[in-house]
DNA sequence: TGAGTTCCGTA
DNA sequence: TTTACGGAACTCAT
């Protein structure tokens, strides 16, 4: 408090204030995991934490508006019209900040037909009456007006929120040039945009203020408007009347009837345990100490102290170990240390017990029953653990629950996948991170036994959050493809360095020539892969016409290269083309090469959680996306073979496995008869589509059908499609329309899902998968149609992704259980490579299908098609 | 050294 | 103004 004895009255705007914040804060930094947005709430509760701070008032308020509806839209209809409605997601956080403040012990006023303004005003008139000091914030102008000896106003400045201006009348004269009270005279003048409130043109807060000196006061301005002369005087004598009005609509209400007075507004004792219960549900951590701080009240369980003390971890014998583990009949949680595939340590925890050892061979035989037992276990990142396990000859049985699985599960979208953040959002708690910046950290970061307590109270927080449906996918789908994939990764992929190598010789040969031709067309050297240099060389030596806008200048992209040469041909054009697609070429080959282990096998590692629809990603290298759209890229393909000991590859692949789940989805009779009948999708498609016959239809007719199908799945629009098809956009229109005329349930179910998606704030795949679209109601056009197509993709994409994980680990699953060598490789969405022992091609076969087609029951089959050859690209045949 | 951009390979 | 990925090369700033 200030050593004036008098009490200062805080009065503040919390609408406009609000909405400043809500544009300030990013959103996709302040959602819950309820998809309440939370950024308008969050900005500010900062800043009036920190005015209390800074002003300690003894009595305040919040004042809001009602609706867009006020005495000045009675007066006056186009008040505020041109201001769009504030977005939903904005009026979706006002009566959650409404919540905050009713625990926080602060009186919420508004008043129906009144704007917070006004409030602001005839609060202000009354406590400078009964003198107390009175603070005002906000962020509307016309608020200048109250100010004067008693009356301060805080207007958040163009930085931000965060920075409140201080206005007293000195302030205000030096800023604006006049007295606060004749602020309203400047502004009706000049005109506020913002209100739709249009002022005298050519006049601005320069020429307002010289007439208002020289004249004294705006009636007597307006009485002898005659005076002024020029354009302006003119323009003046025109708006007398708009004038007049502004000045009217801006002046605020100092007499509004309030049902509070100012000394009953002092300020009261917040509830903790009700500020603690919806600052839990908003999710608000640091702002928590803050509020307690500012109000000067204490409250312990803000302090960072875990809401369970954690045991000390005991070092155990091996033996110790062995024993204590077999006593336990509760889940226990596990953390392996492993680095270069090895493990170096174990750590066990039960909620109240944490126990660890060094890892040896010994450690490994006295606990491998344990290990391999049923006995229920949770690890945050199994996988590699479950690799290392087995490389040391241990297959993890009981696996229970993956906490970051079931972290990216909740939050597929969110890129934080370590265990601290886990311990962050879930348990509100810190774990323990040595610094990794400092030699001899002050700070020790969590032994193994510490991270398997922190994941076991993490996995019970995460069951709490995690609804029925999205569990059953983790116990369901993702533990046992988890477990098909360190297998997977494991056995590799025997890739032939000869067969590489070969192949790069020739292509390094091509590409020379290619750029030494490239070059004398052009007349001088450069370096064909920078975009940069490429867009002098089109666009200023060679003089072609500007393409496709980037950030950065002018798109060289392939498509772009292909229009140009066909309105501008240039043989330079066709050379860079094939030097582009040789060069690529020579870099896959090469970083292939290079991933080759001593087994001679290519072993990628596949990101569980790399998708934010359920598909796997695979890395170092990426094996899902080797070539092989041309004759000569799948020479690369060859380069996969058959490995030692093994007899022959087998591919399976889904056909068309997408548009099958579309139908299933949609419910389309057509689209289910066309599966049903066995013609060839797109050619049944086609006789629809053009009134013709099957065998009437054209190979062209085809290419569009197909075109049309698959983007359907990506909400392609008639501009896409006509540009893919390189047809006008009035005939894929056209297509589009005839395309929905036969199949309209297609088109009926692709439209519900979105409604629906934008309602419940998720997608969901067939097996209950969920991905949340929280921007699907964003105010941001480019965000929601963006938020559109993906939504619109999602329950497709993830379906087809479930039903591939499922055949994965029952096909795994059944080839062990048989007791055949023959494994499943790679996994590339759609299709599987499996390596098939001797002997076993027929029952890996028989495997391999039924399961792949029996993974889903839908109303239409799921063809599966199966090839046989020594090398990749032979098998594919 | 690292972030941002462009381009391109797959389903 | 077509969904989902990973990665190489280049550019520019640090």
């Amino acid at each position: 408090m200030t050593d004036s004895a008098k009490p200062t009255l805080m009065v503040v705007d919390g609408h406009s204030l609000a909405y400043r914040a809500f544009f300030a804060l990013p959103v996709e930094n302040f959602t819950t995991k309820d998809n309440q947005h939370t950024n308008a709430i969050y900005g500010f509760l900062s800043m009036l934490v920190n005015l209390i701070k800074a002003e300690q008032p003894t009595h305040m308020a919040i004042a809001f508006d009602t609706s867009r509806h006020s005495f000045r839209t009675d007066q006056y209809p186009e008040y505020k019209a041109t201001r769009s409605e504030s977005p939903q997601e904005f009026r979706g956080q006002v009566p959650l900040l409404q919540d905050v403040l009713a625990a926080m012990s602060i009186p919420v006023l508004t008043k129906e037909g009144i704007e917070a303004d006004d409030i602001l005003a005839t609060l202000s008139v009354q406590g400078a009456e009964q003198g107390y000091d009175v603070l005002l914030v906000s962020g509307d102008r016309d608020t200048i007006q109250l100010v004067n000896d008693k009356v301060t106003l805080l207007y958040p400045s163009v930085q931000g929120v965060s920075q409140l201006k201080r206005y007293d009348p000195a302030t205000v004269h030096e800023r604006y040039g006049v007295r606060p009270e004749q602020y309203p005279d400047i502004a009706a003048l000049v005109g506020e945009t913002s209100d739709n409130l249009p002022g005298v043109p050519k006049v601005g807060e320069k020429t307002a203020v010289k007439w208002l000196t020289q004249f004294g006061s705006l009636d007597e301005l307006l009485e002898r408007a005659e005076e002024i002369k020029g354009v302006v005087g003119g323009n003046l004598r025109e708006h007398v009347e708009d004038v007049r009005r502004n000045r009217r609509l801006n002046r605020l209400l100092t007499d509004v009837e309030l049902p509070v007075a100012p000394a009953d507004l002092a300020t009261a004792p917040i509830d903790a345990q009700a500020v603690r219960d919806i600052f839990a549900r908003l999710e608000f951590r640091t702002l928590l100490p803050r509020v307690f701080d500012a109000v000067g009240a204490s409250d312990e369980s803000v302090h960072d102290e875990p809401a369970v003390a954690m045991p000390a971890p005991i070092e155990s014998s091996v033996s110790e170990l062995a024993q204590w583990l077999t006593d336990q009949s509760e889940e226990l949680a596990v953390t392996l240390v492993t680095g270069g595939g090895e493990i170096s340590r174990i750590g066990v925890a039960s909620m109240t017990e944490l126990r660890e050892t060094d890892w040896s061979e010994a450690t490994a035989d006295a606990l491998r029953s344990w290990l391999e037992s049923d006995s229920a276990k949770v690890l945050n990142d199994a996988k590699p653990q479950v690799k290392a396990l087995l490389r040391a000859g241990i297959r993890l049985g009981g696996l229970e629950y993956d906490t970051l699985l079931a972290g990216w599960l909740l939050r597929p979208s969110f890129p934080d996948k370590t265990l601290a953040h886990l311990v962050d959002r879930y348990l509100d708690e810190r774990l323990p991170v040595a610094d990794p910046t400092q030699l001899v950290p002050e700070t020790d970061g969590a032994t193994p036994s510490q991270e398997a307590w922190f994941t076991l109270r993490a996995a019970a927080a995460l069951r709490d959050d995690v609804p029925e449906s999205v569990a059953t996918v983790l116990t369901d789908i993702e533990l046992p493809t988890l477990l098909a994939l360190a297998d997977m990764e494991i056995a590799g992929v025997a890739v032939s360095h000869d067969v590489l190598s070969t192949f790069s010789g020739e292509l390094a040969a091509r590409t020379d020539g290619l750029a030494t031709d490239a070059f004398a067309l052009v007349g001088r050297e450069f370096n064909l892969g920078s975009p940069k240099q490429l867009q002098e060389v089109l666009f200023e030596d060679l003089q072609l016409p500007k393409t496709r806008k980037t950030k950065t200048g002018y798109s060289t992209d392939a498509a772009v290269l292909a229009d140009l040469q066909e309105s501008n041909p240039h043989p330079f054009l066709d050379l860079l083309l094939q030097h582009r697609e040789a060069t690529k070429l020579r870099q896959i080959i090469e970083s292939l090469d290079t991933a080759i282990r001593d087994d001679h096998r290519i072993h990628t590692t596949y990101v569980q959680t790399g998708s934010q629809t359920g598909r796997l990603s695979s890395t170092d290298p990426n094996l899902q996306n080797i070539p092989v759209r041309t004759e000569e890229s799948r020479r690369i393909r060859s380069a996969f073979e058959v490995g030692e000991g093994y007899e022959t590859l087998l591919t399976a692949d889904y056909s068309q496995i997408e548009m099958r789940i579309m139908a299933h989805l949609s419910g389309d009779e057509g689209l289910i008869e066309a599966f049903n009948s066995g013609e060839d999708l797109h050619r049944f498609v086609g006789a629809r589509v053009f009134g013709v016959e099957p065998s009437e239809v054209t190979s062209a007719m085809r290419t569009k059908v197909k075109a049309m199908s698959y983007g359907l799945v990506y909400g392609l629009s008639a501009f896409g499609l006509s540009k893919q098809l390189r047809i006008e956009q009035s005939e894929a229109k056209k297509l589009m329309l005839e395309y929905f005329a036969r199949f309209g349930a297609v088109r009926d179910y692709l439209r519900a899902s979105v409604v629906k998606a934008k309602e419940v704030g998720y997608t969901e795949t067939i097996f209950g998968r969920r991905r949340p679209f929280p921007d699907l109601t964003s105010p941001n056009r480019v965000l929601r149609e963006n938020a559109e197509r993906a939504a619109l993709n999602a329950p497709i994409q993830g379906s087809a992704a479930d039903i591939m994980k499922i055949a994965v680990y029952e096909i795994h699953a059944d080839l062990r259980a048989e007791g055949l060598r023959s494994r499943v490789l790679l996994q590339i969405h759609d299709e599987l490579v499996v390596e098939v022992a001797p002997g076993e091609w027929d029952v890996t076969e028989k495997i391999v299908r039924t399961r792949m087609a029996d993974a889903a029951d839908l109303s239409v089959p799921l063809d599966v098609q199966v090839g046989r050859g020594h090398d990749w690209n032979e098998a594919a045949h």
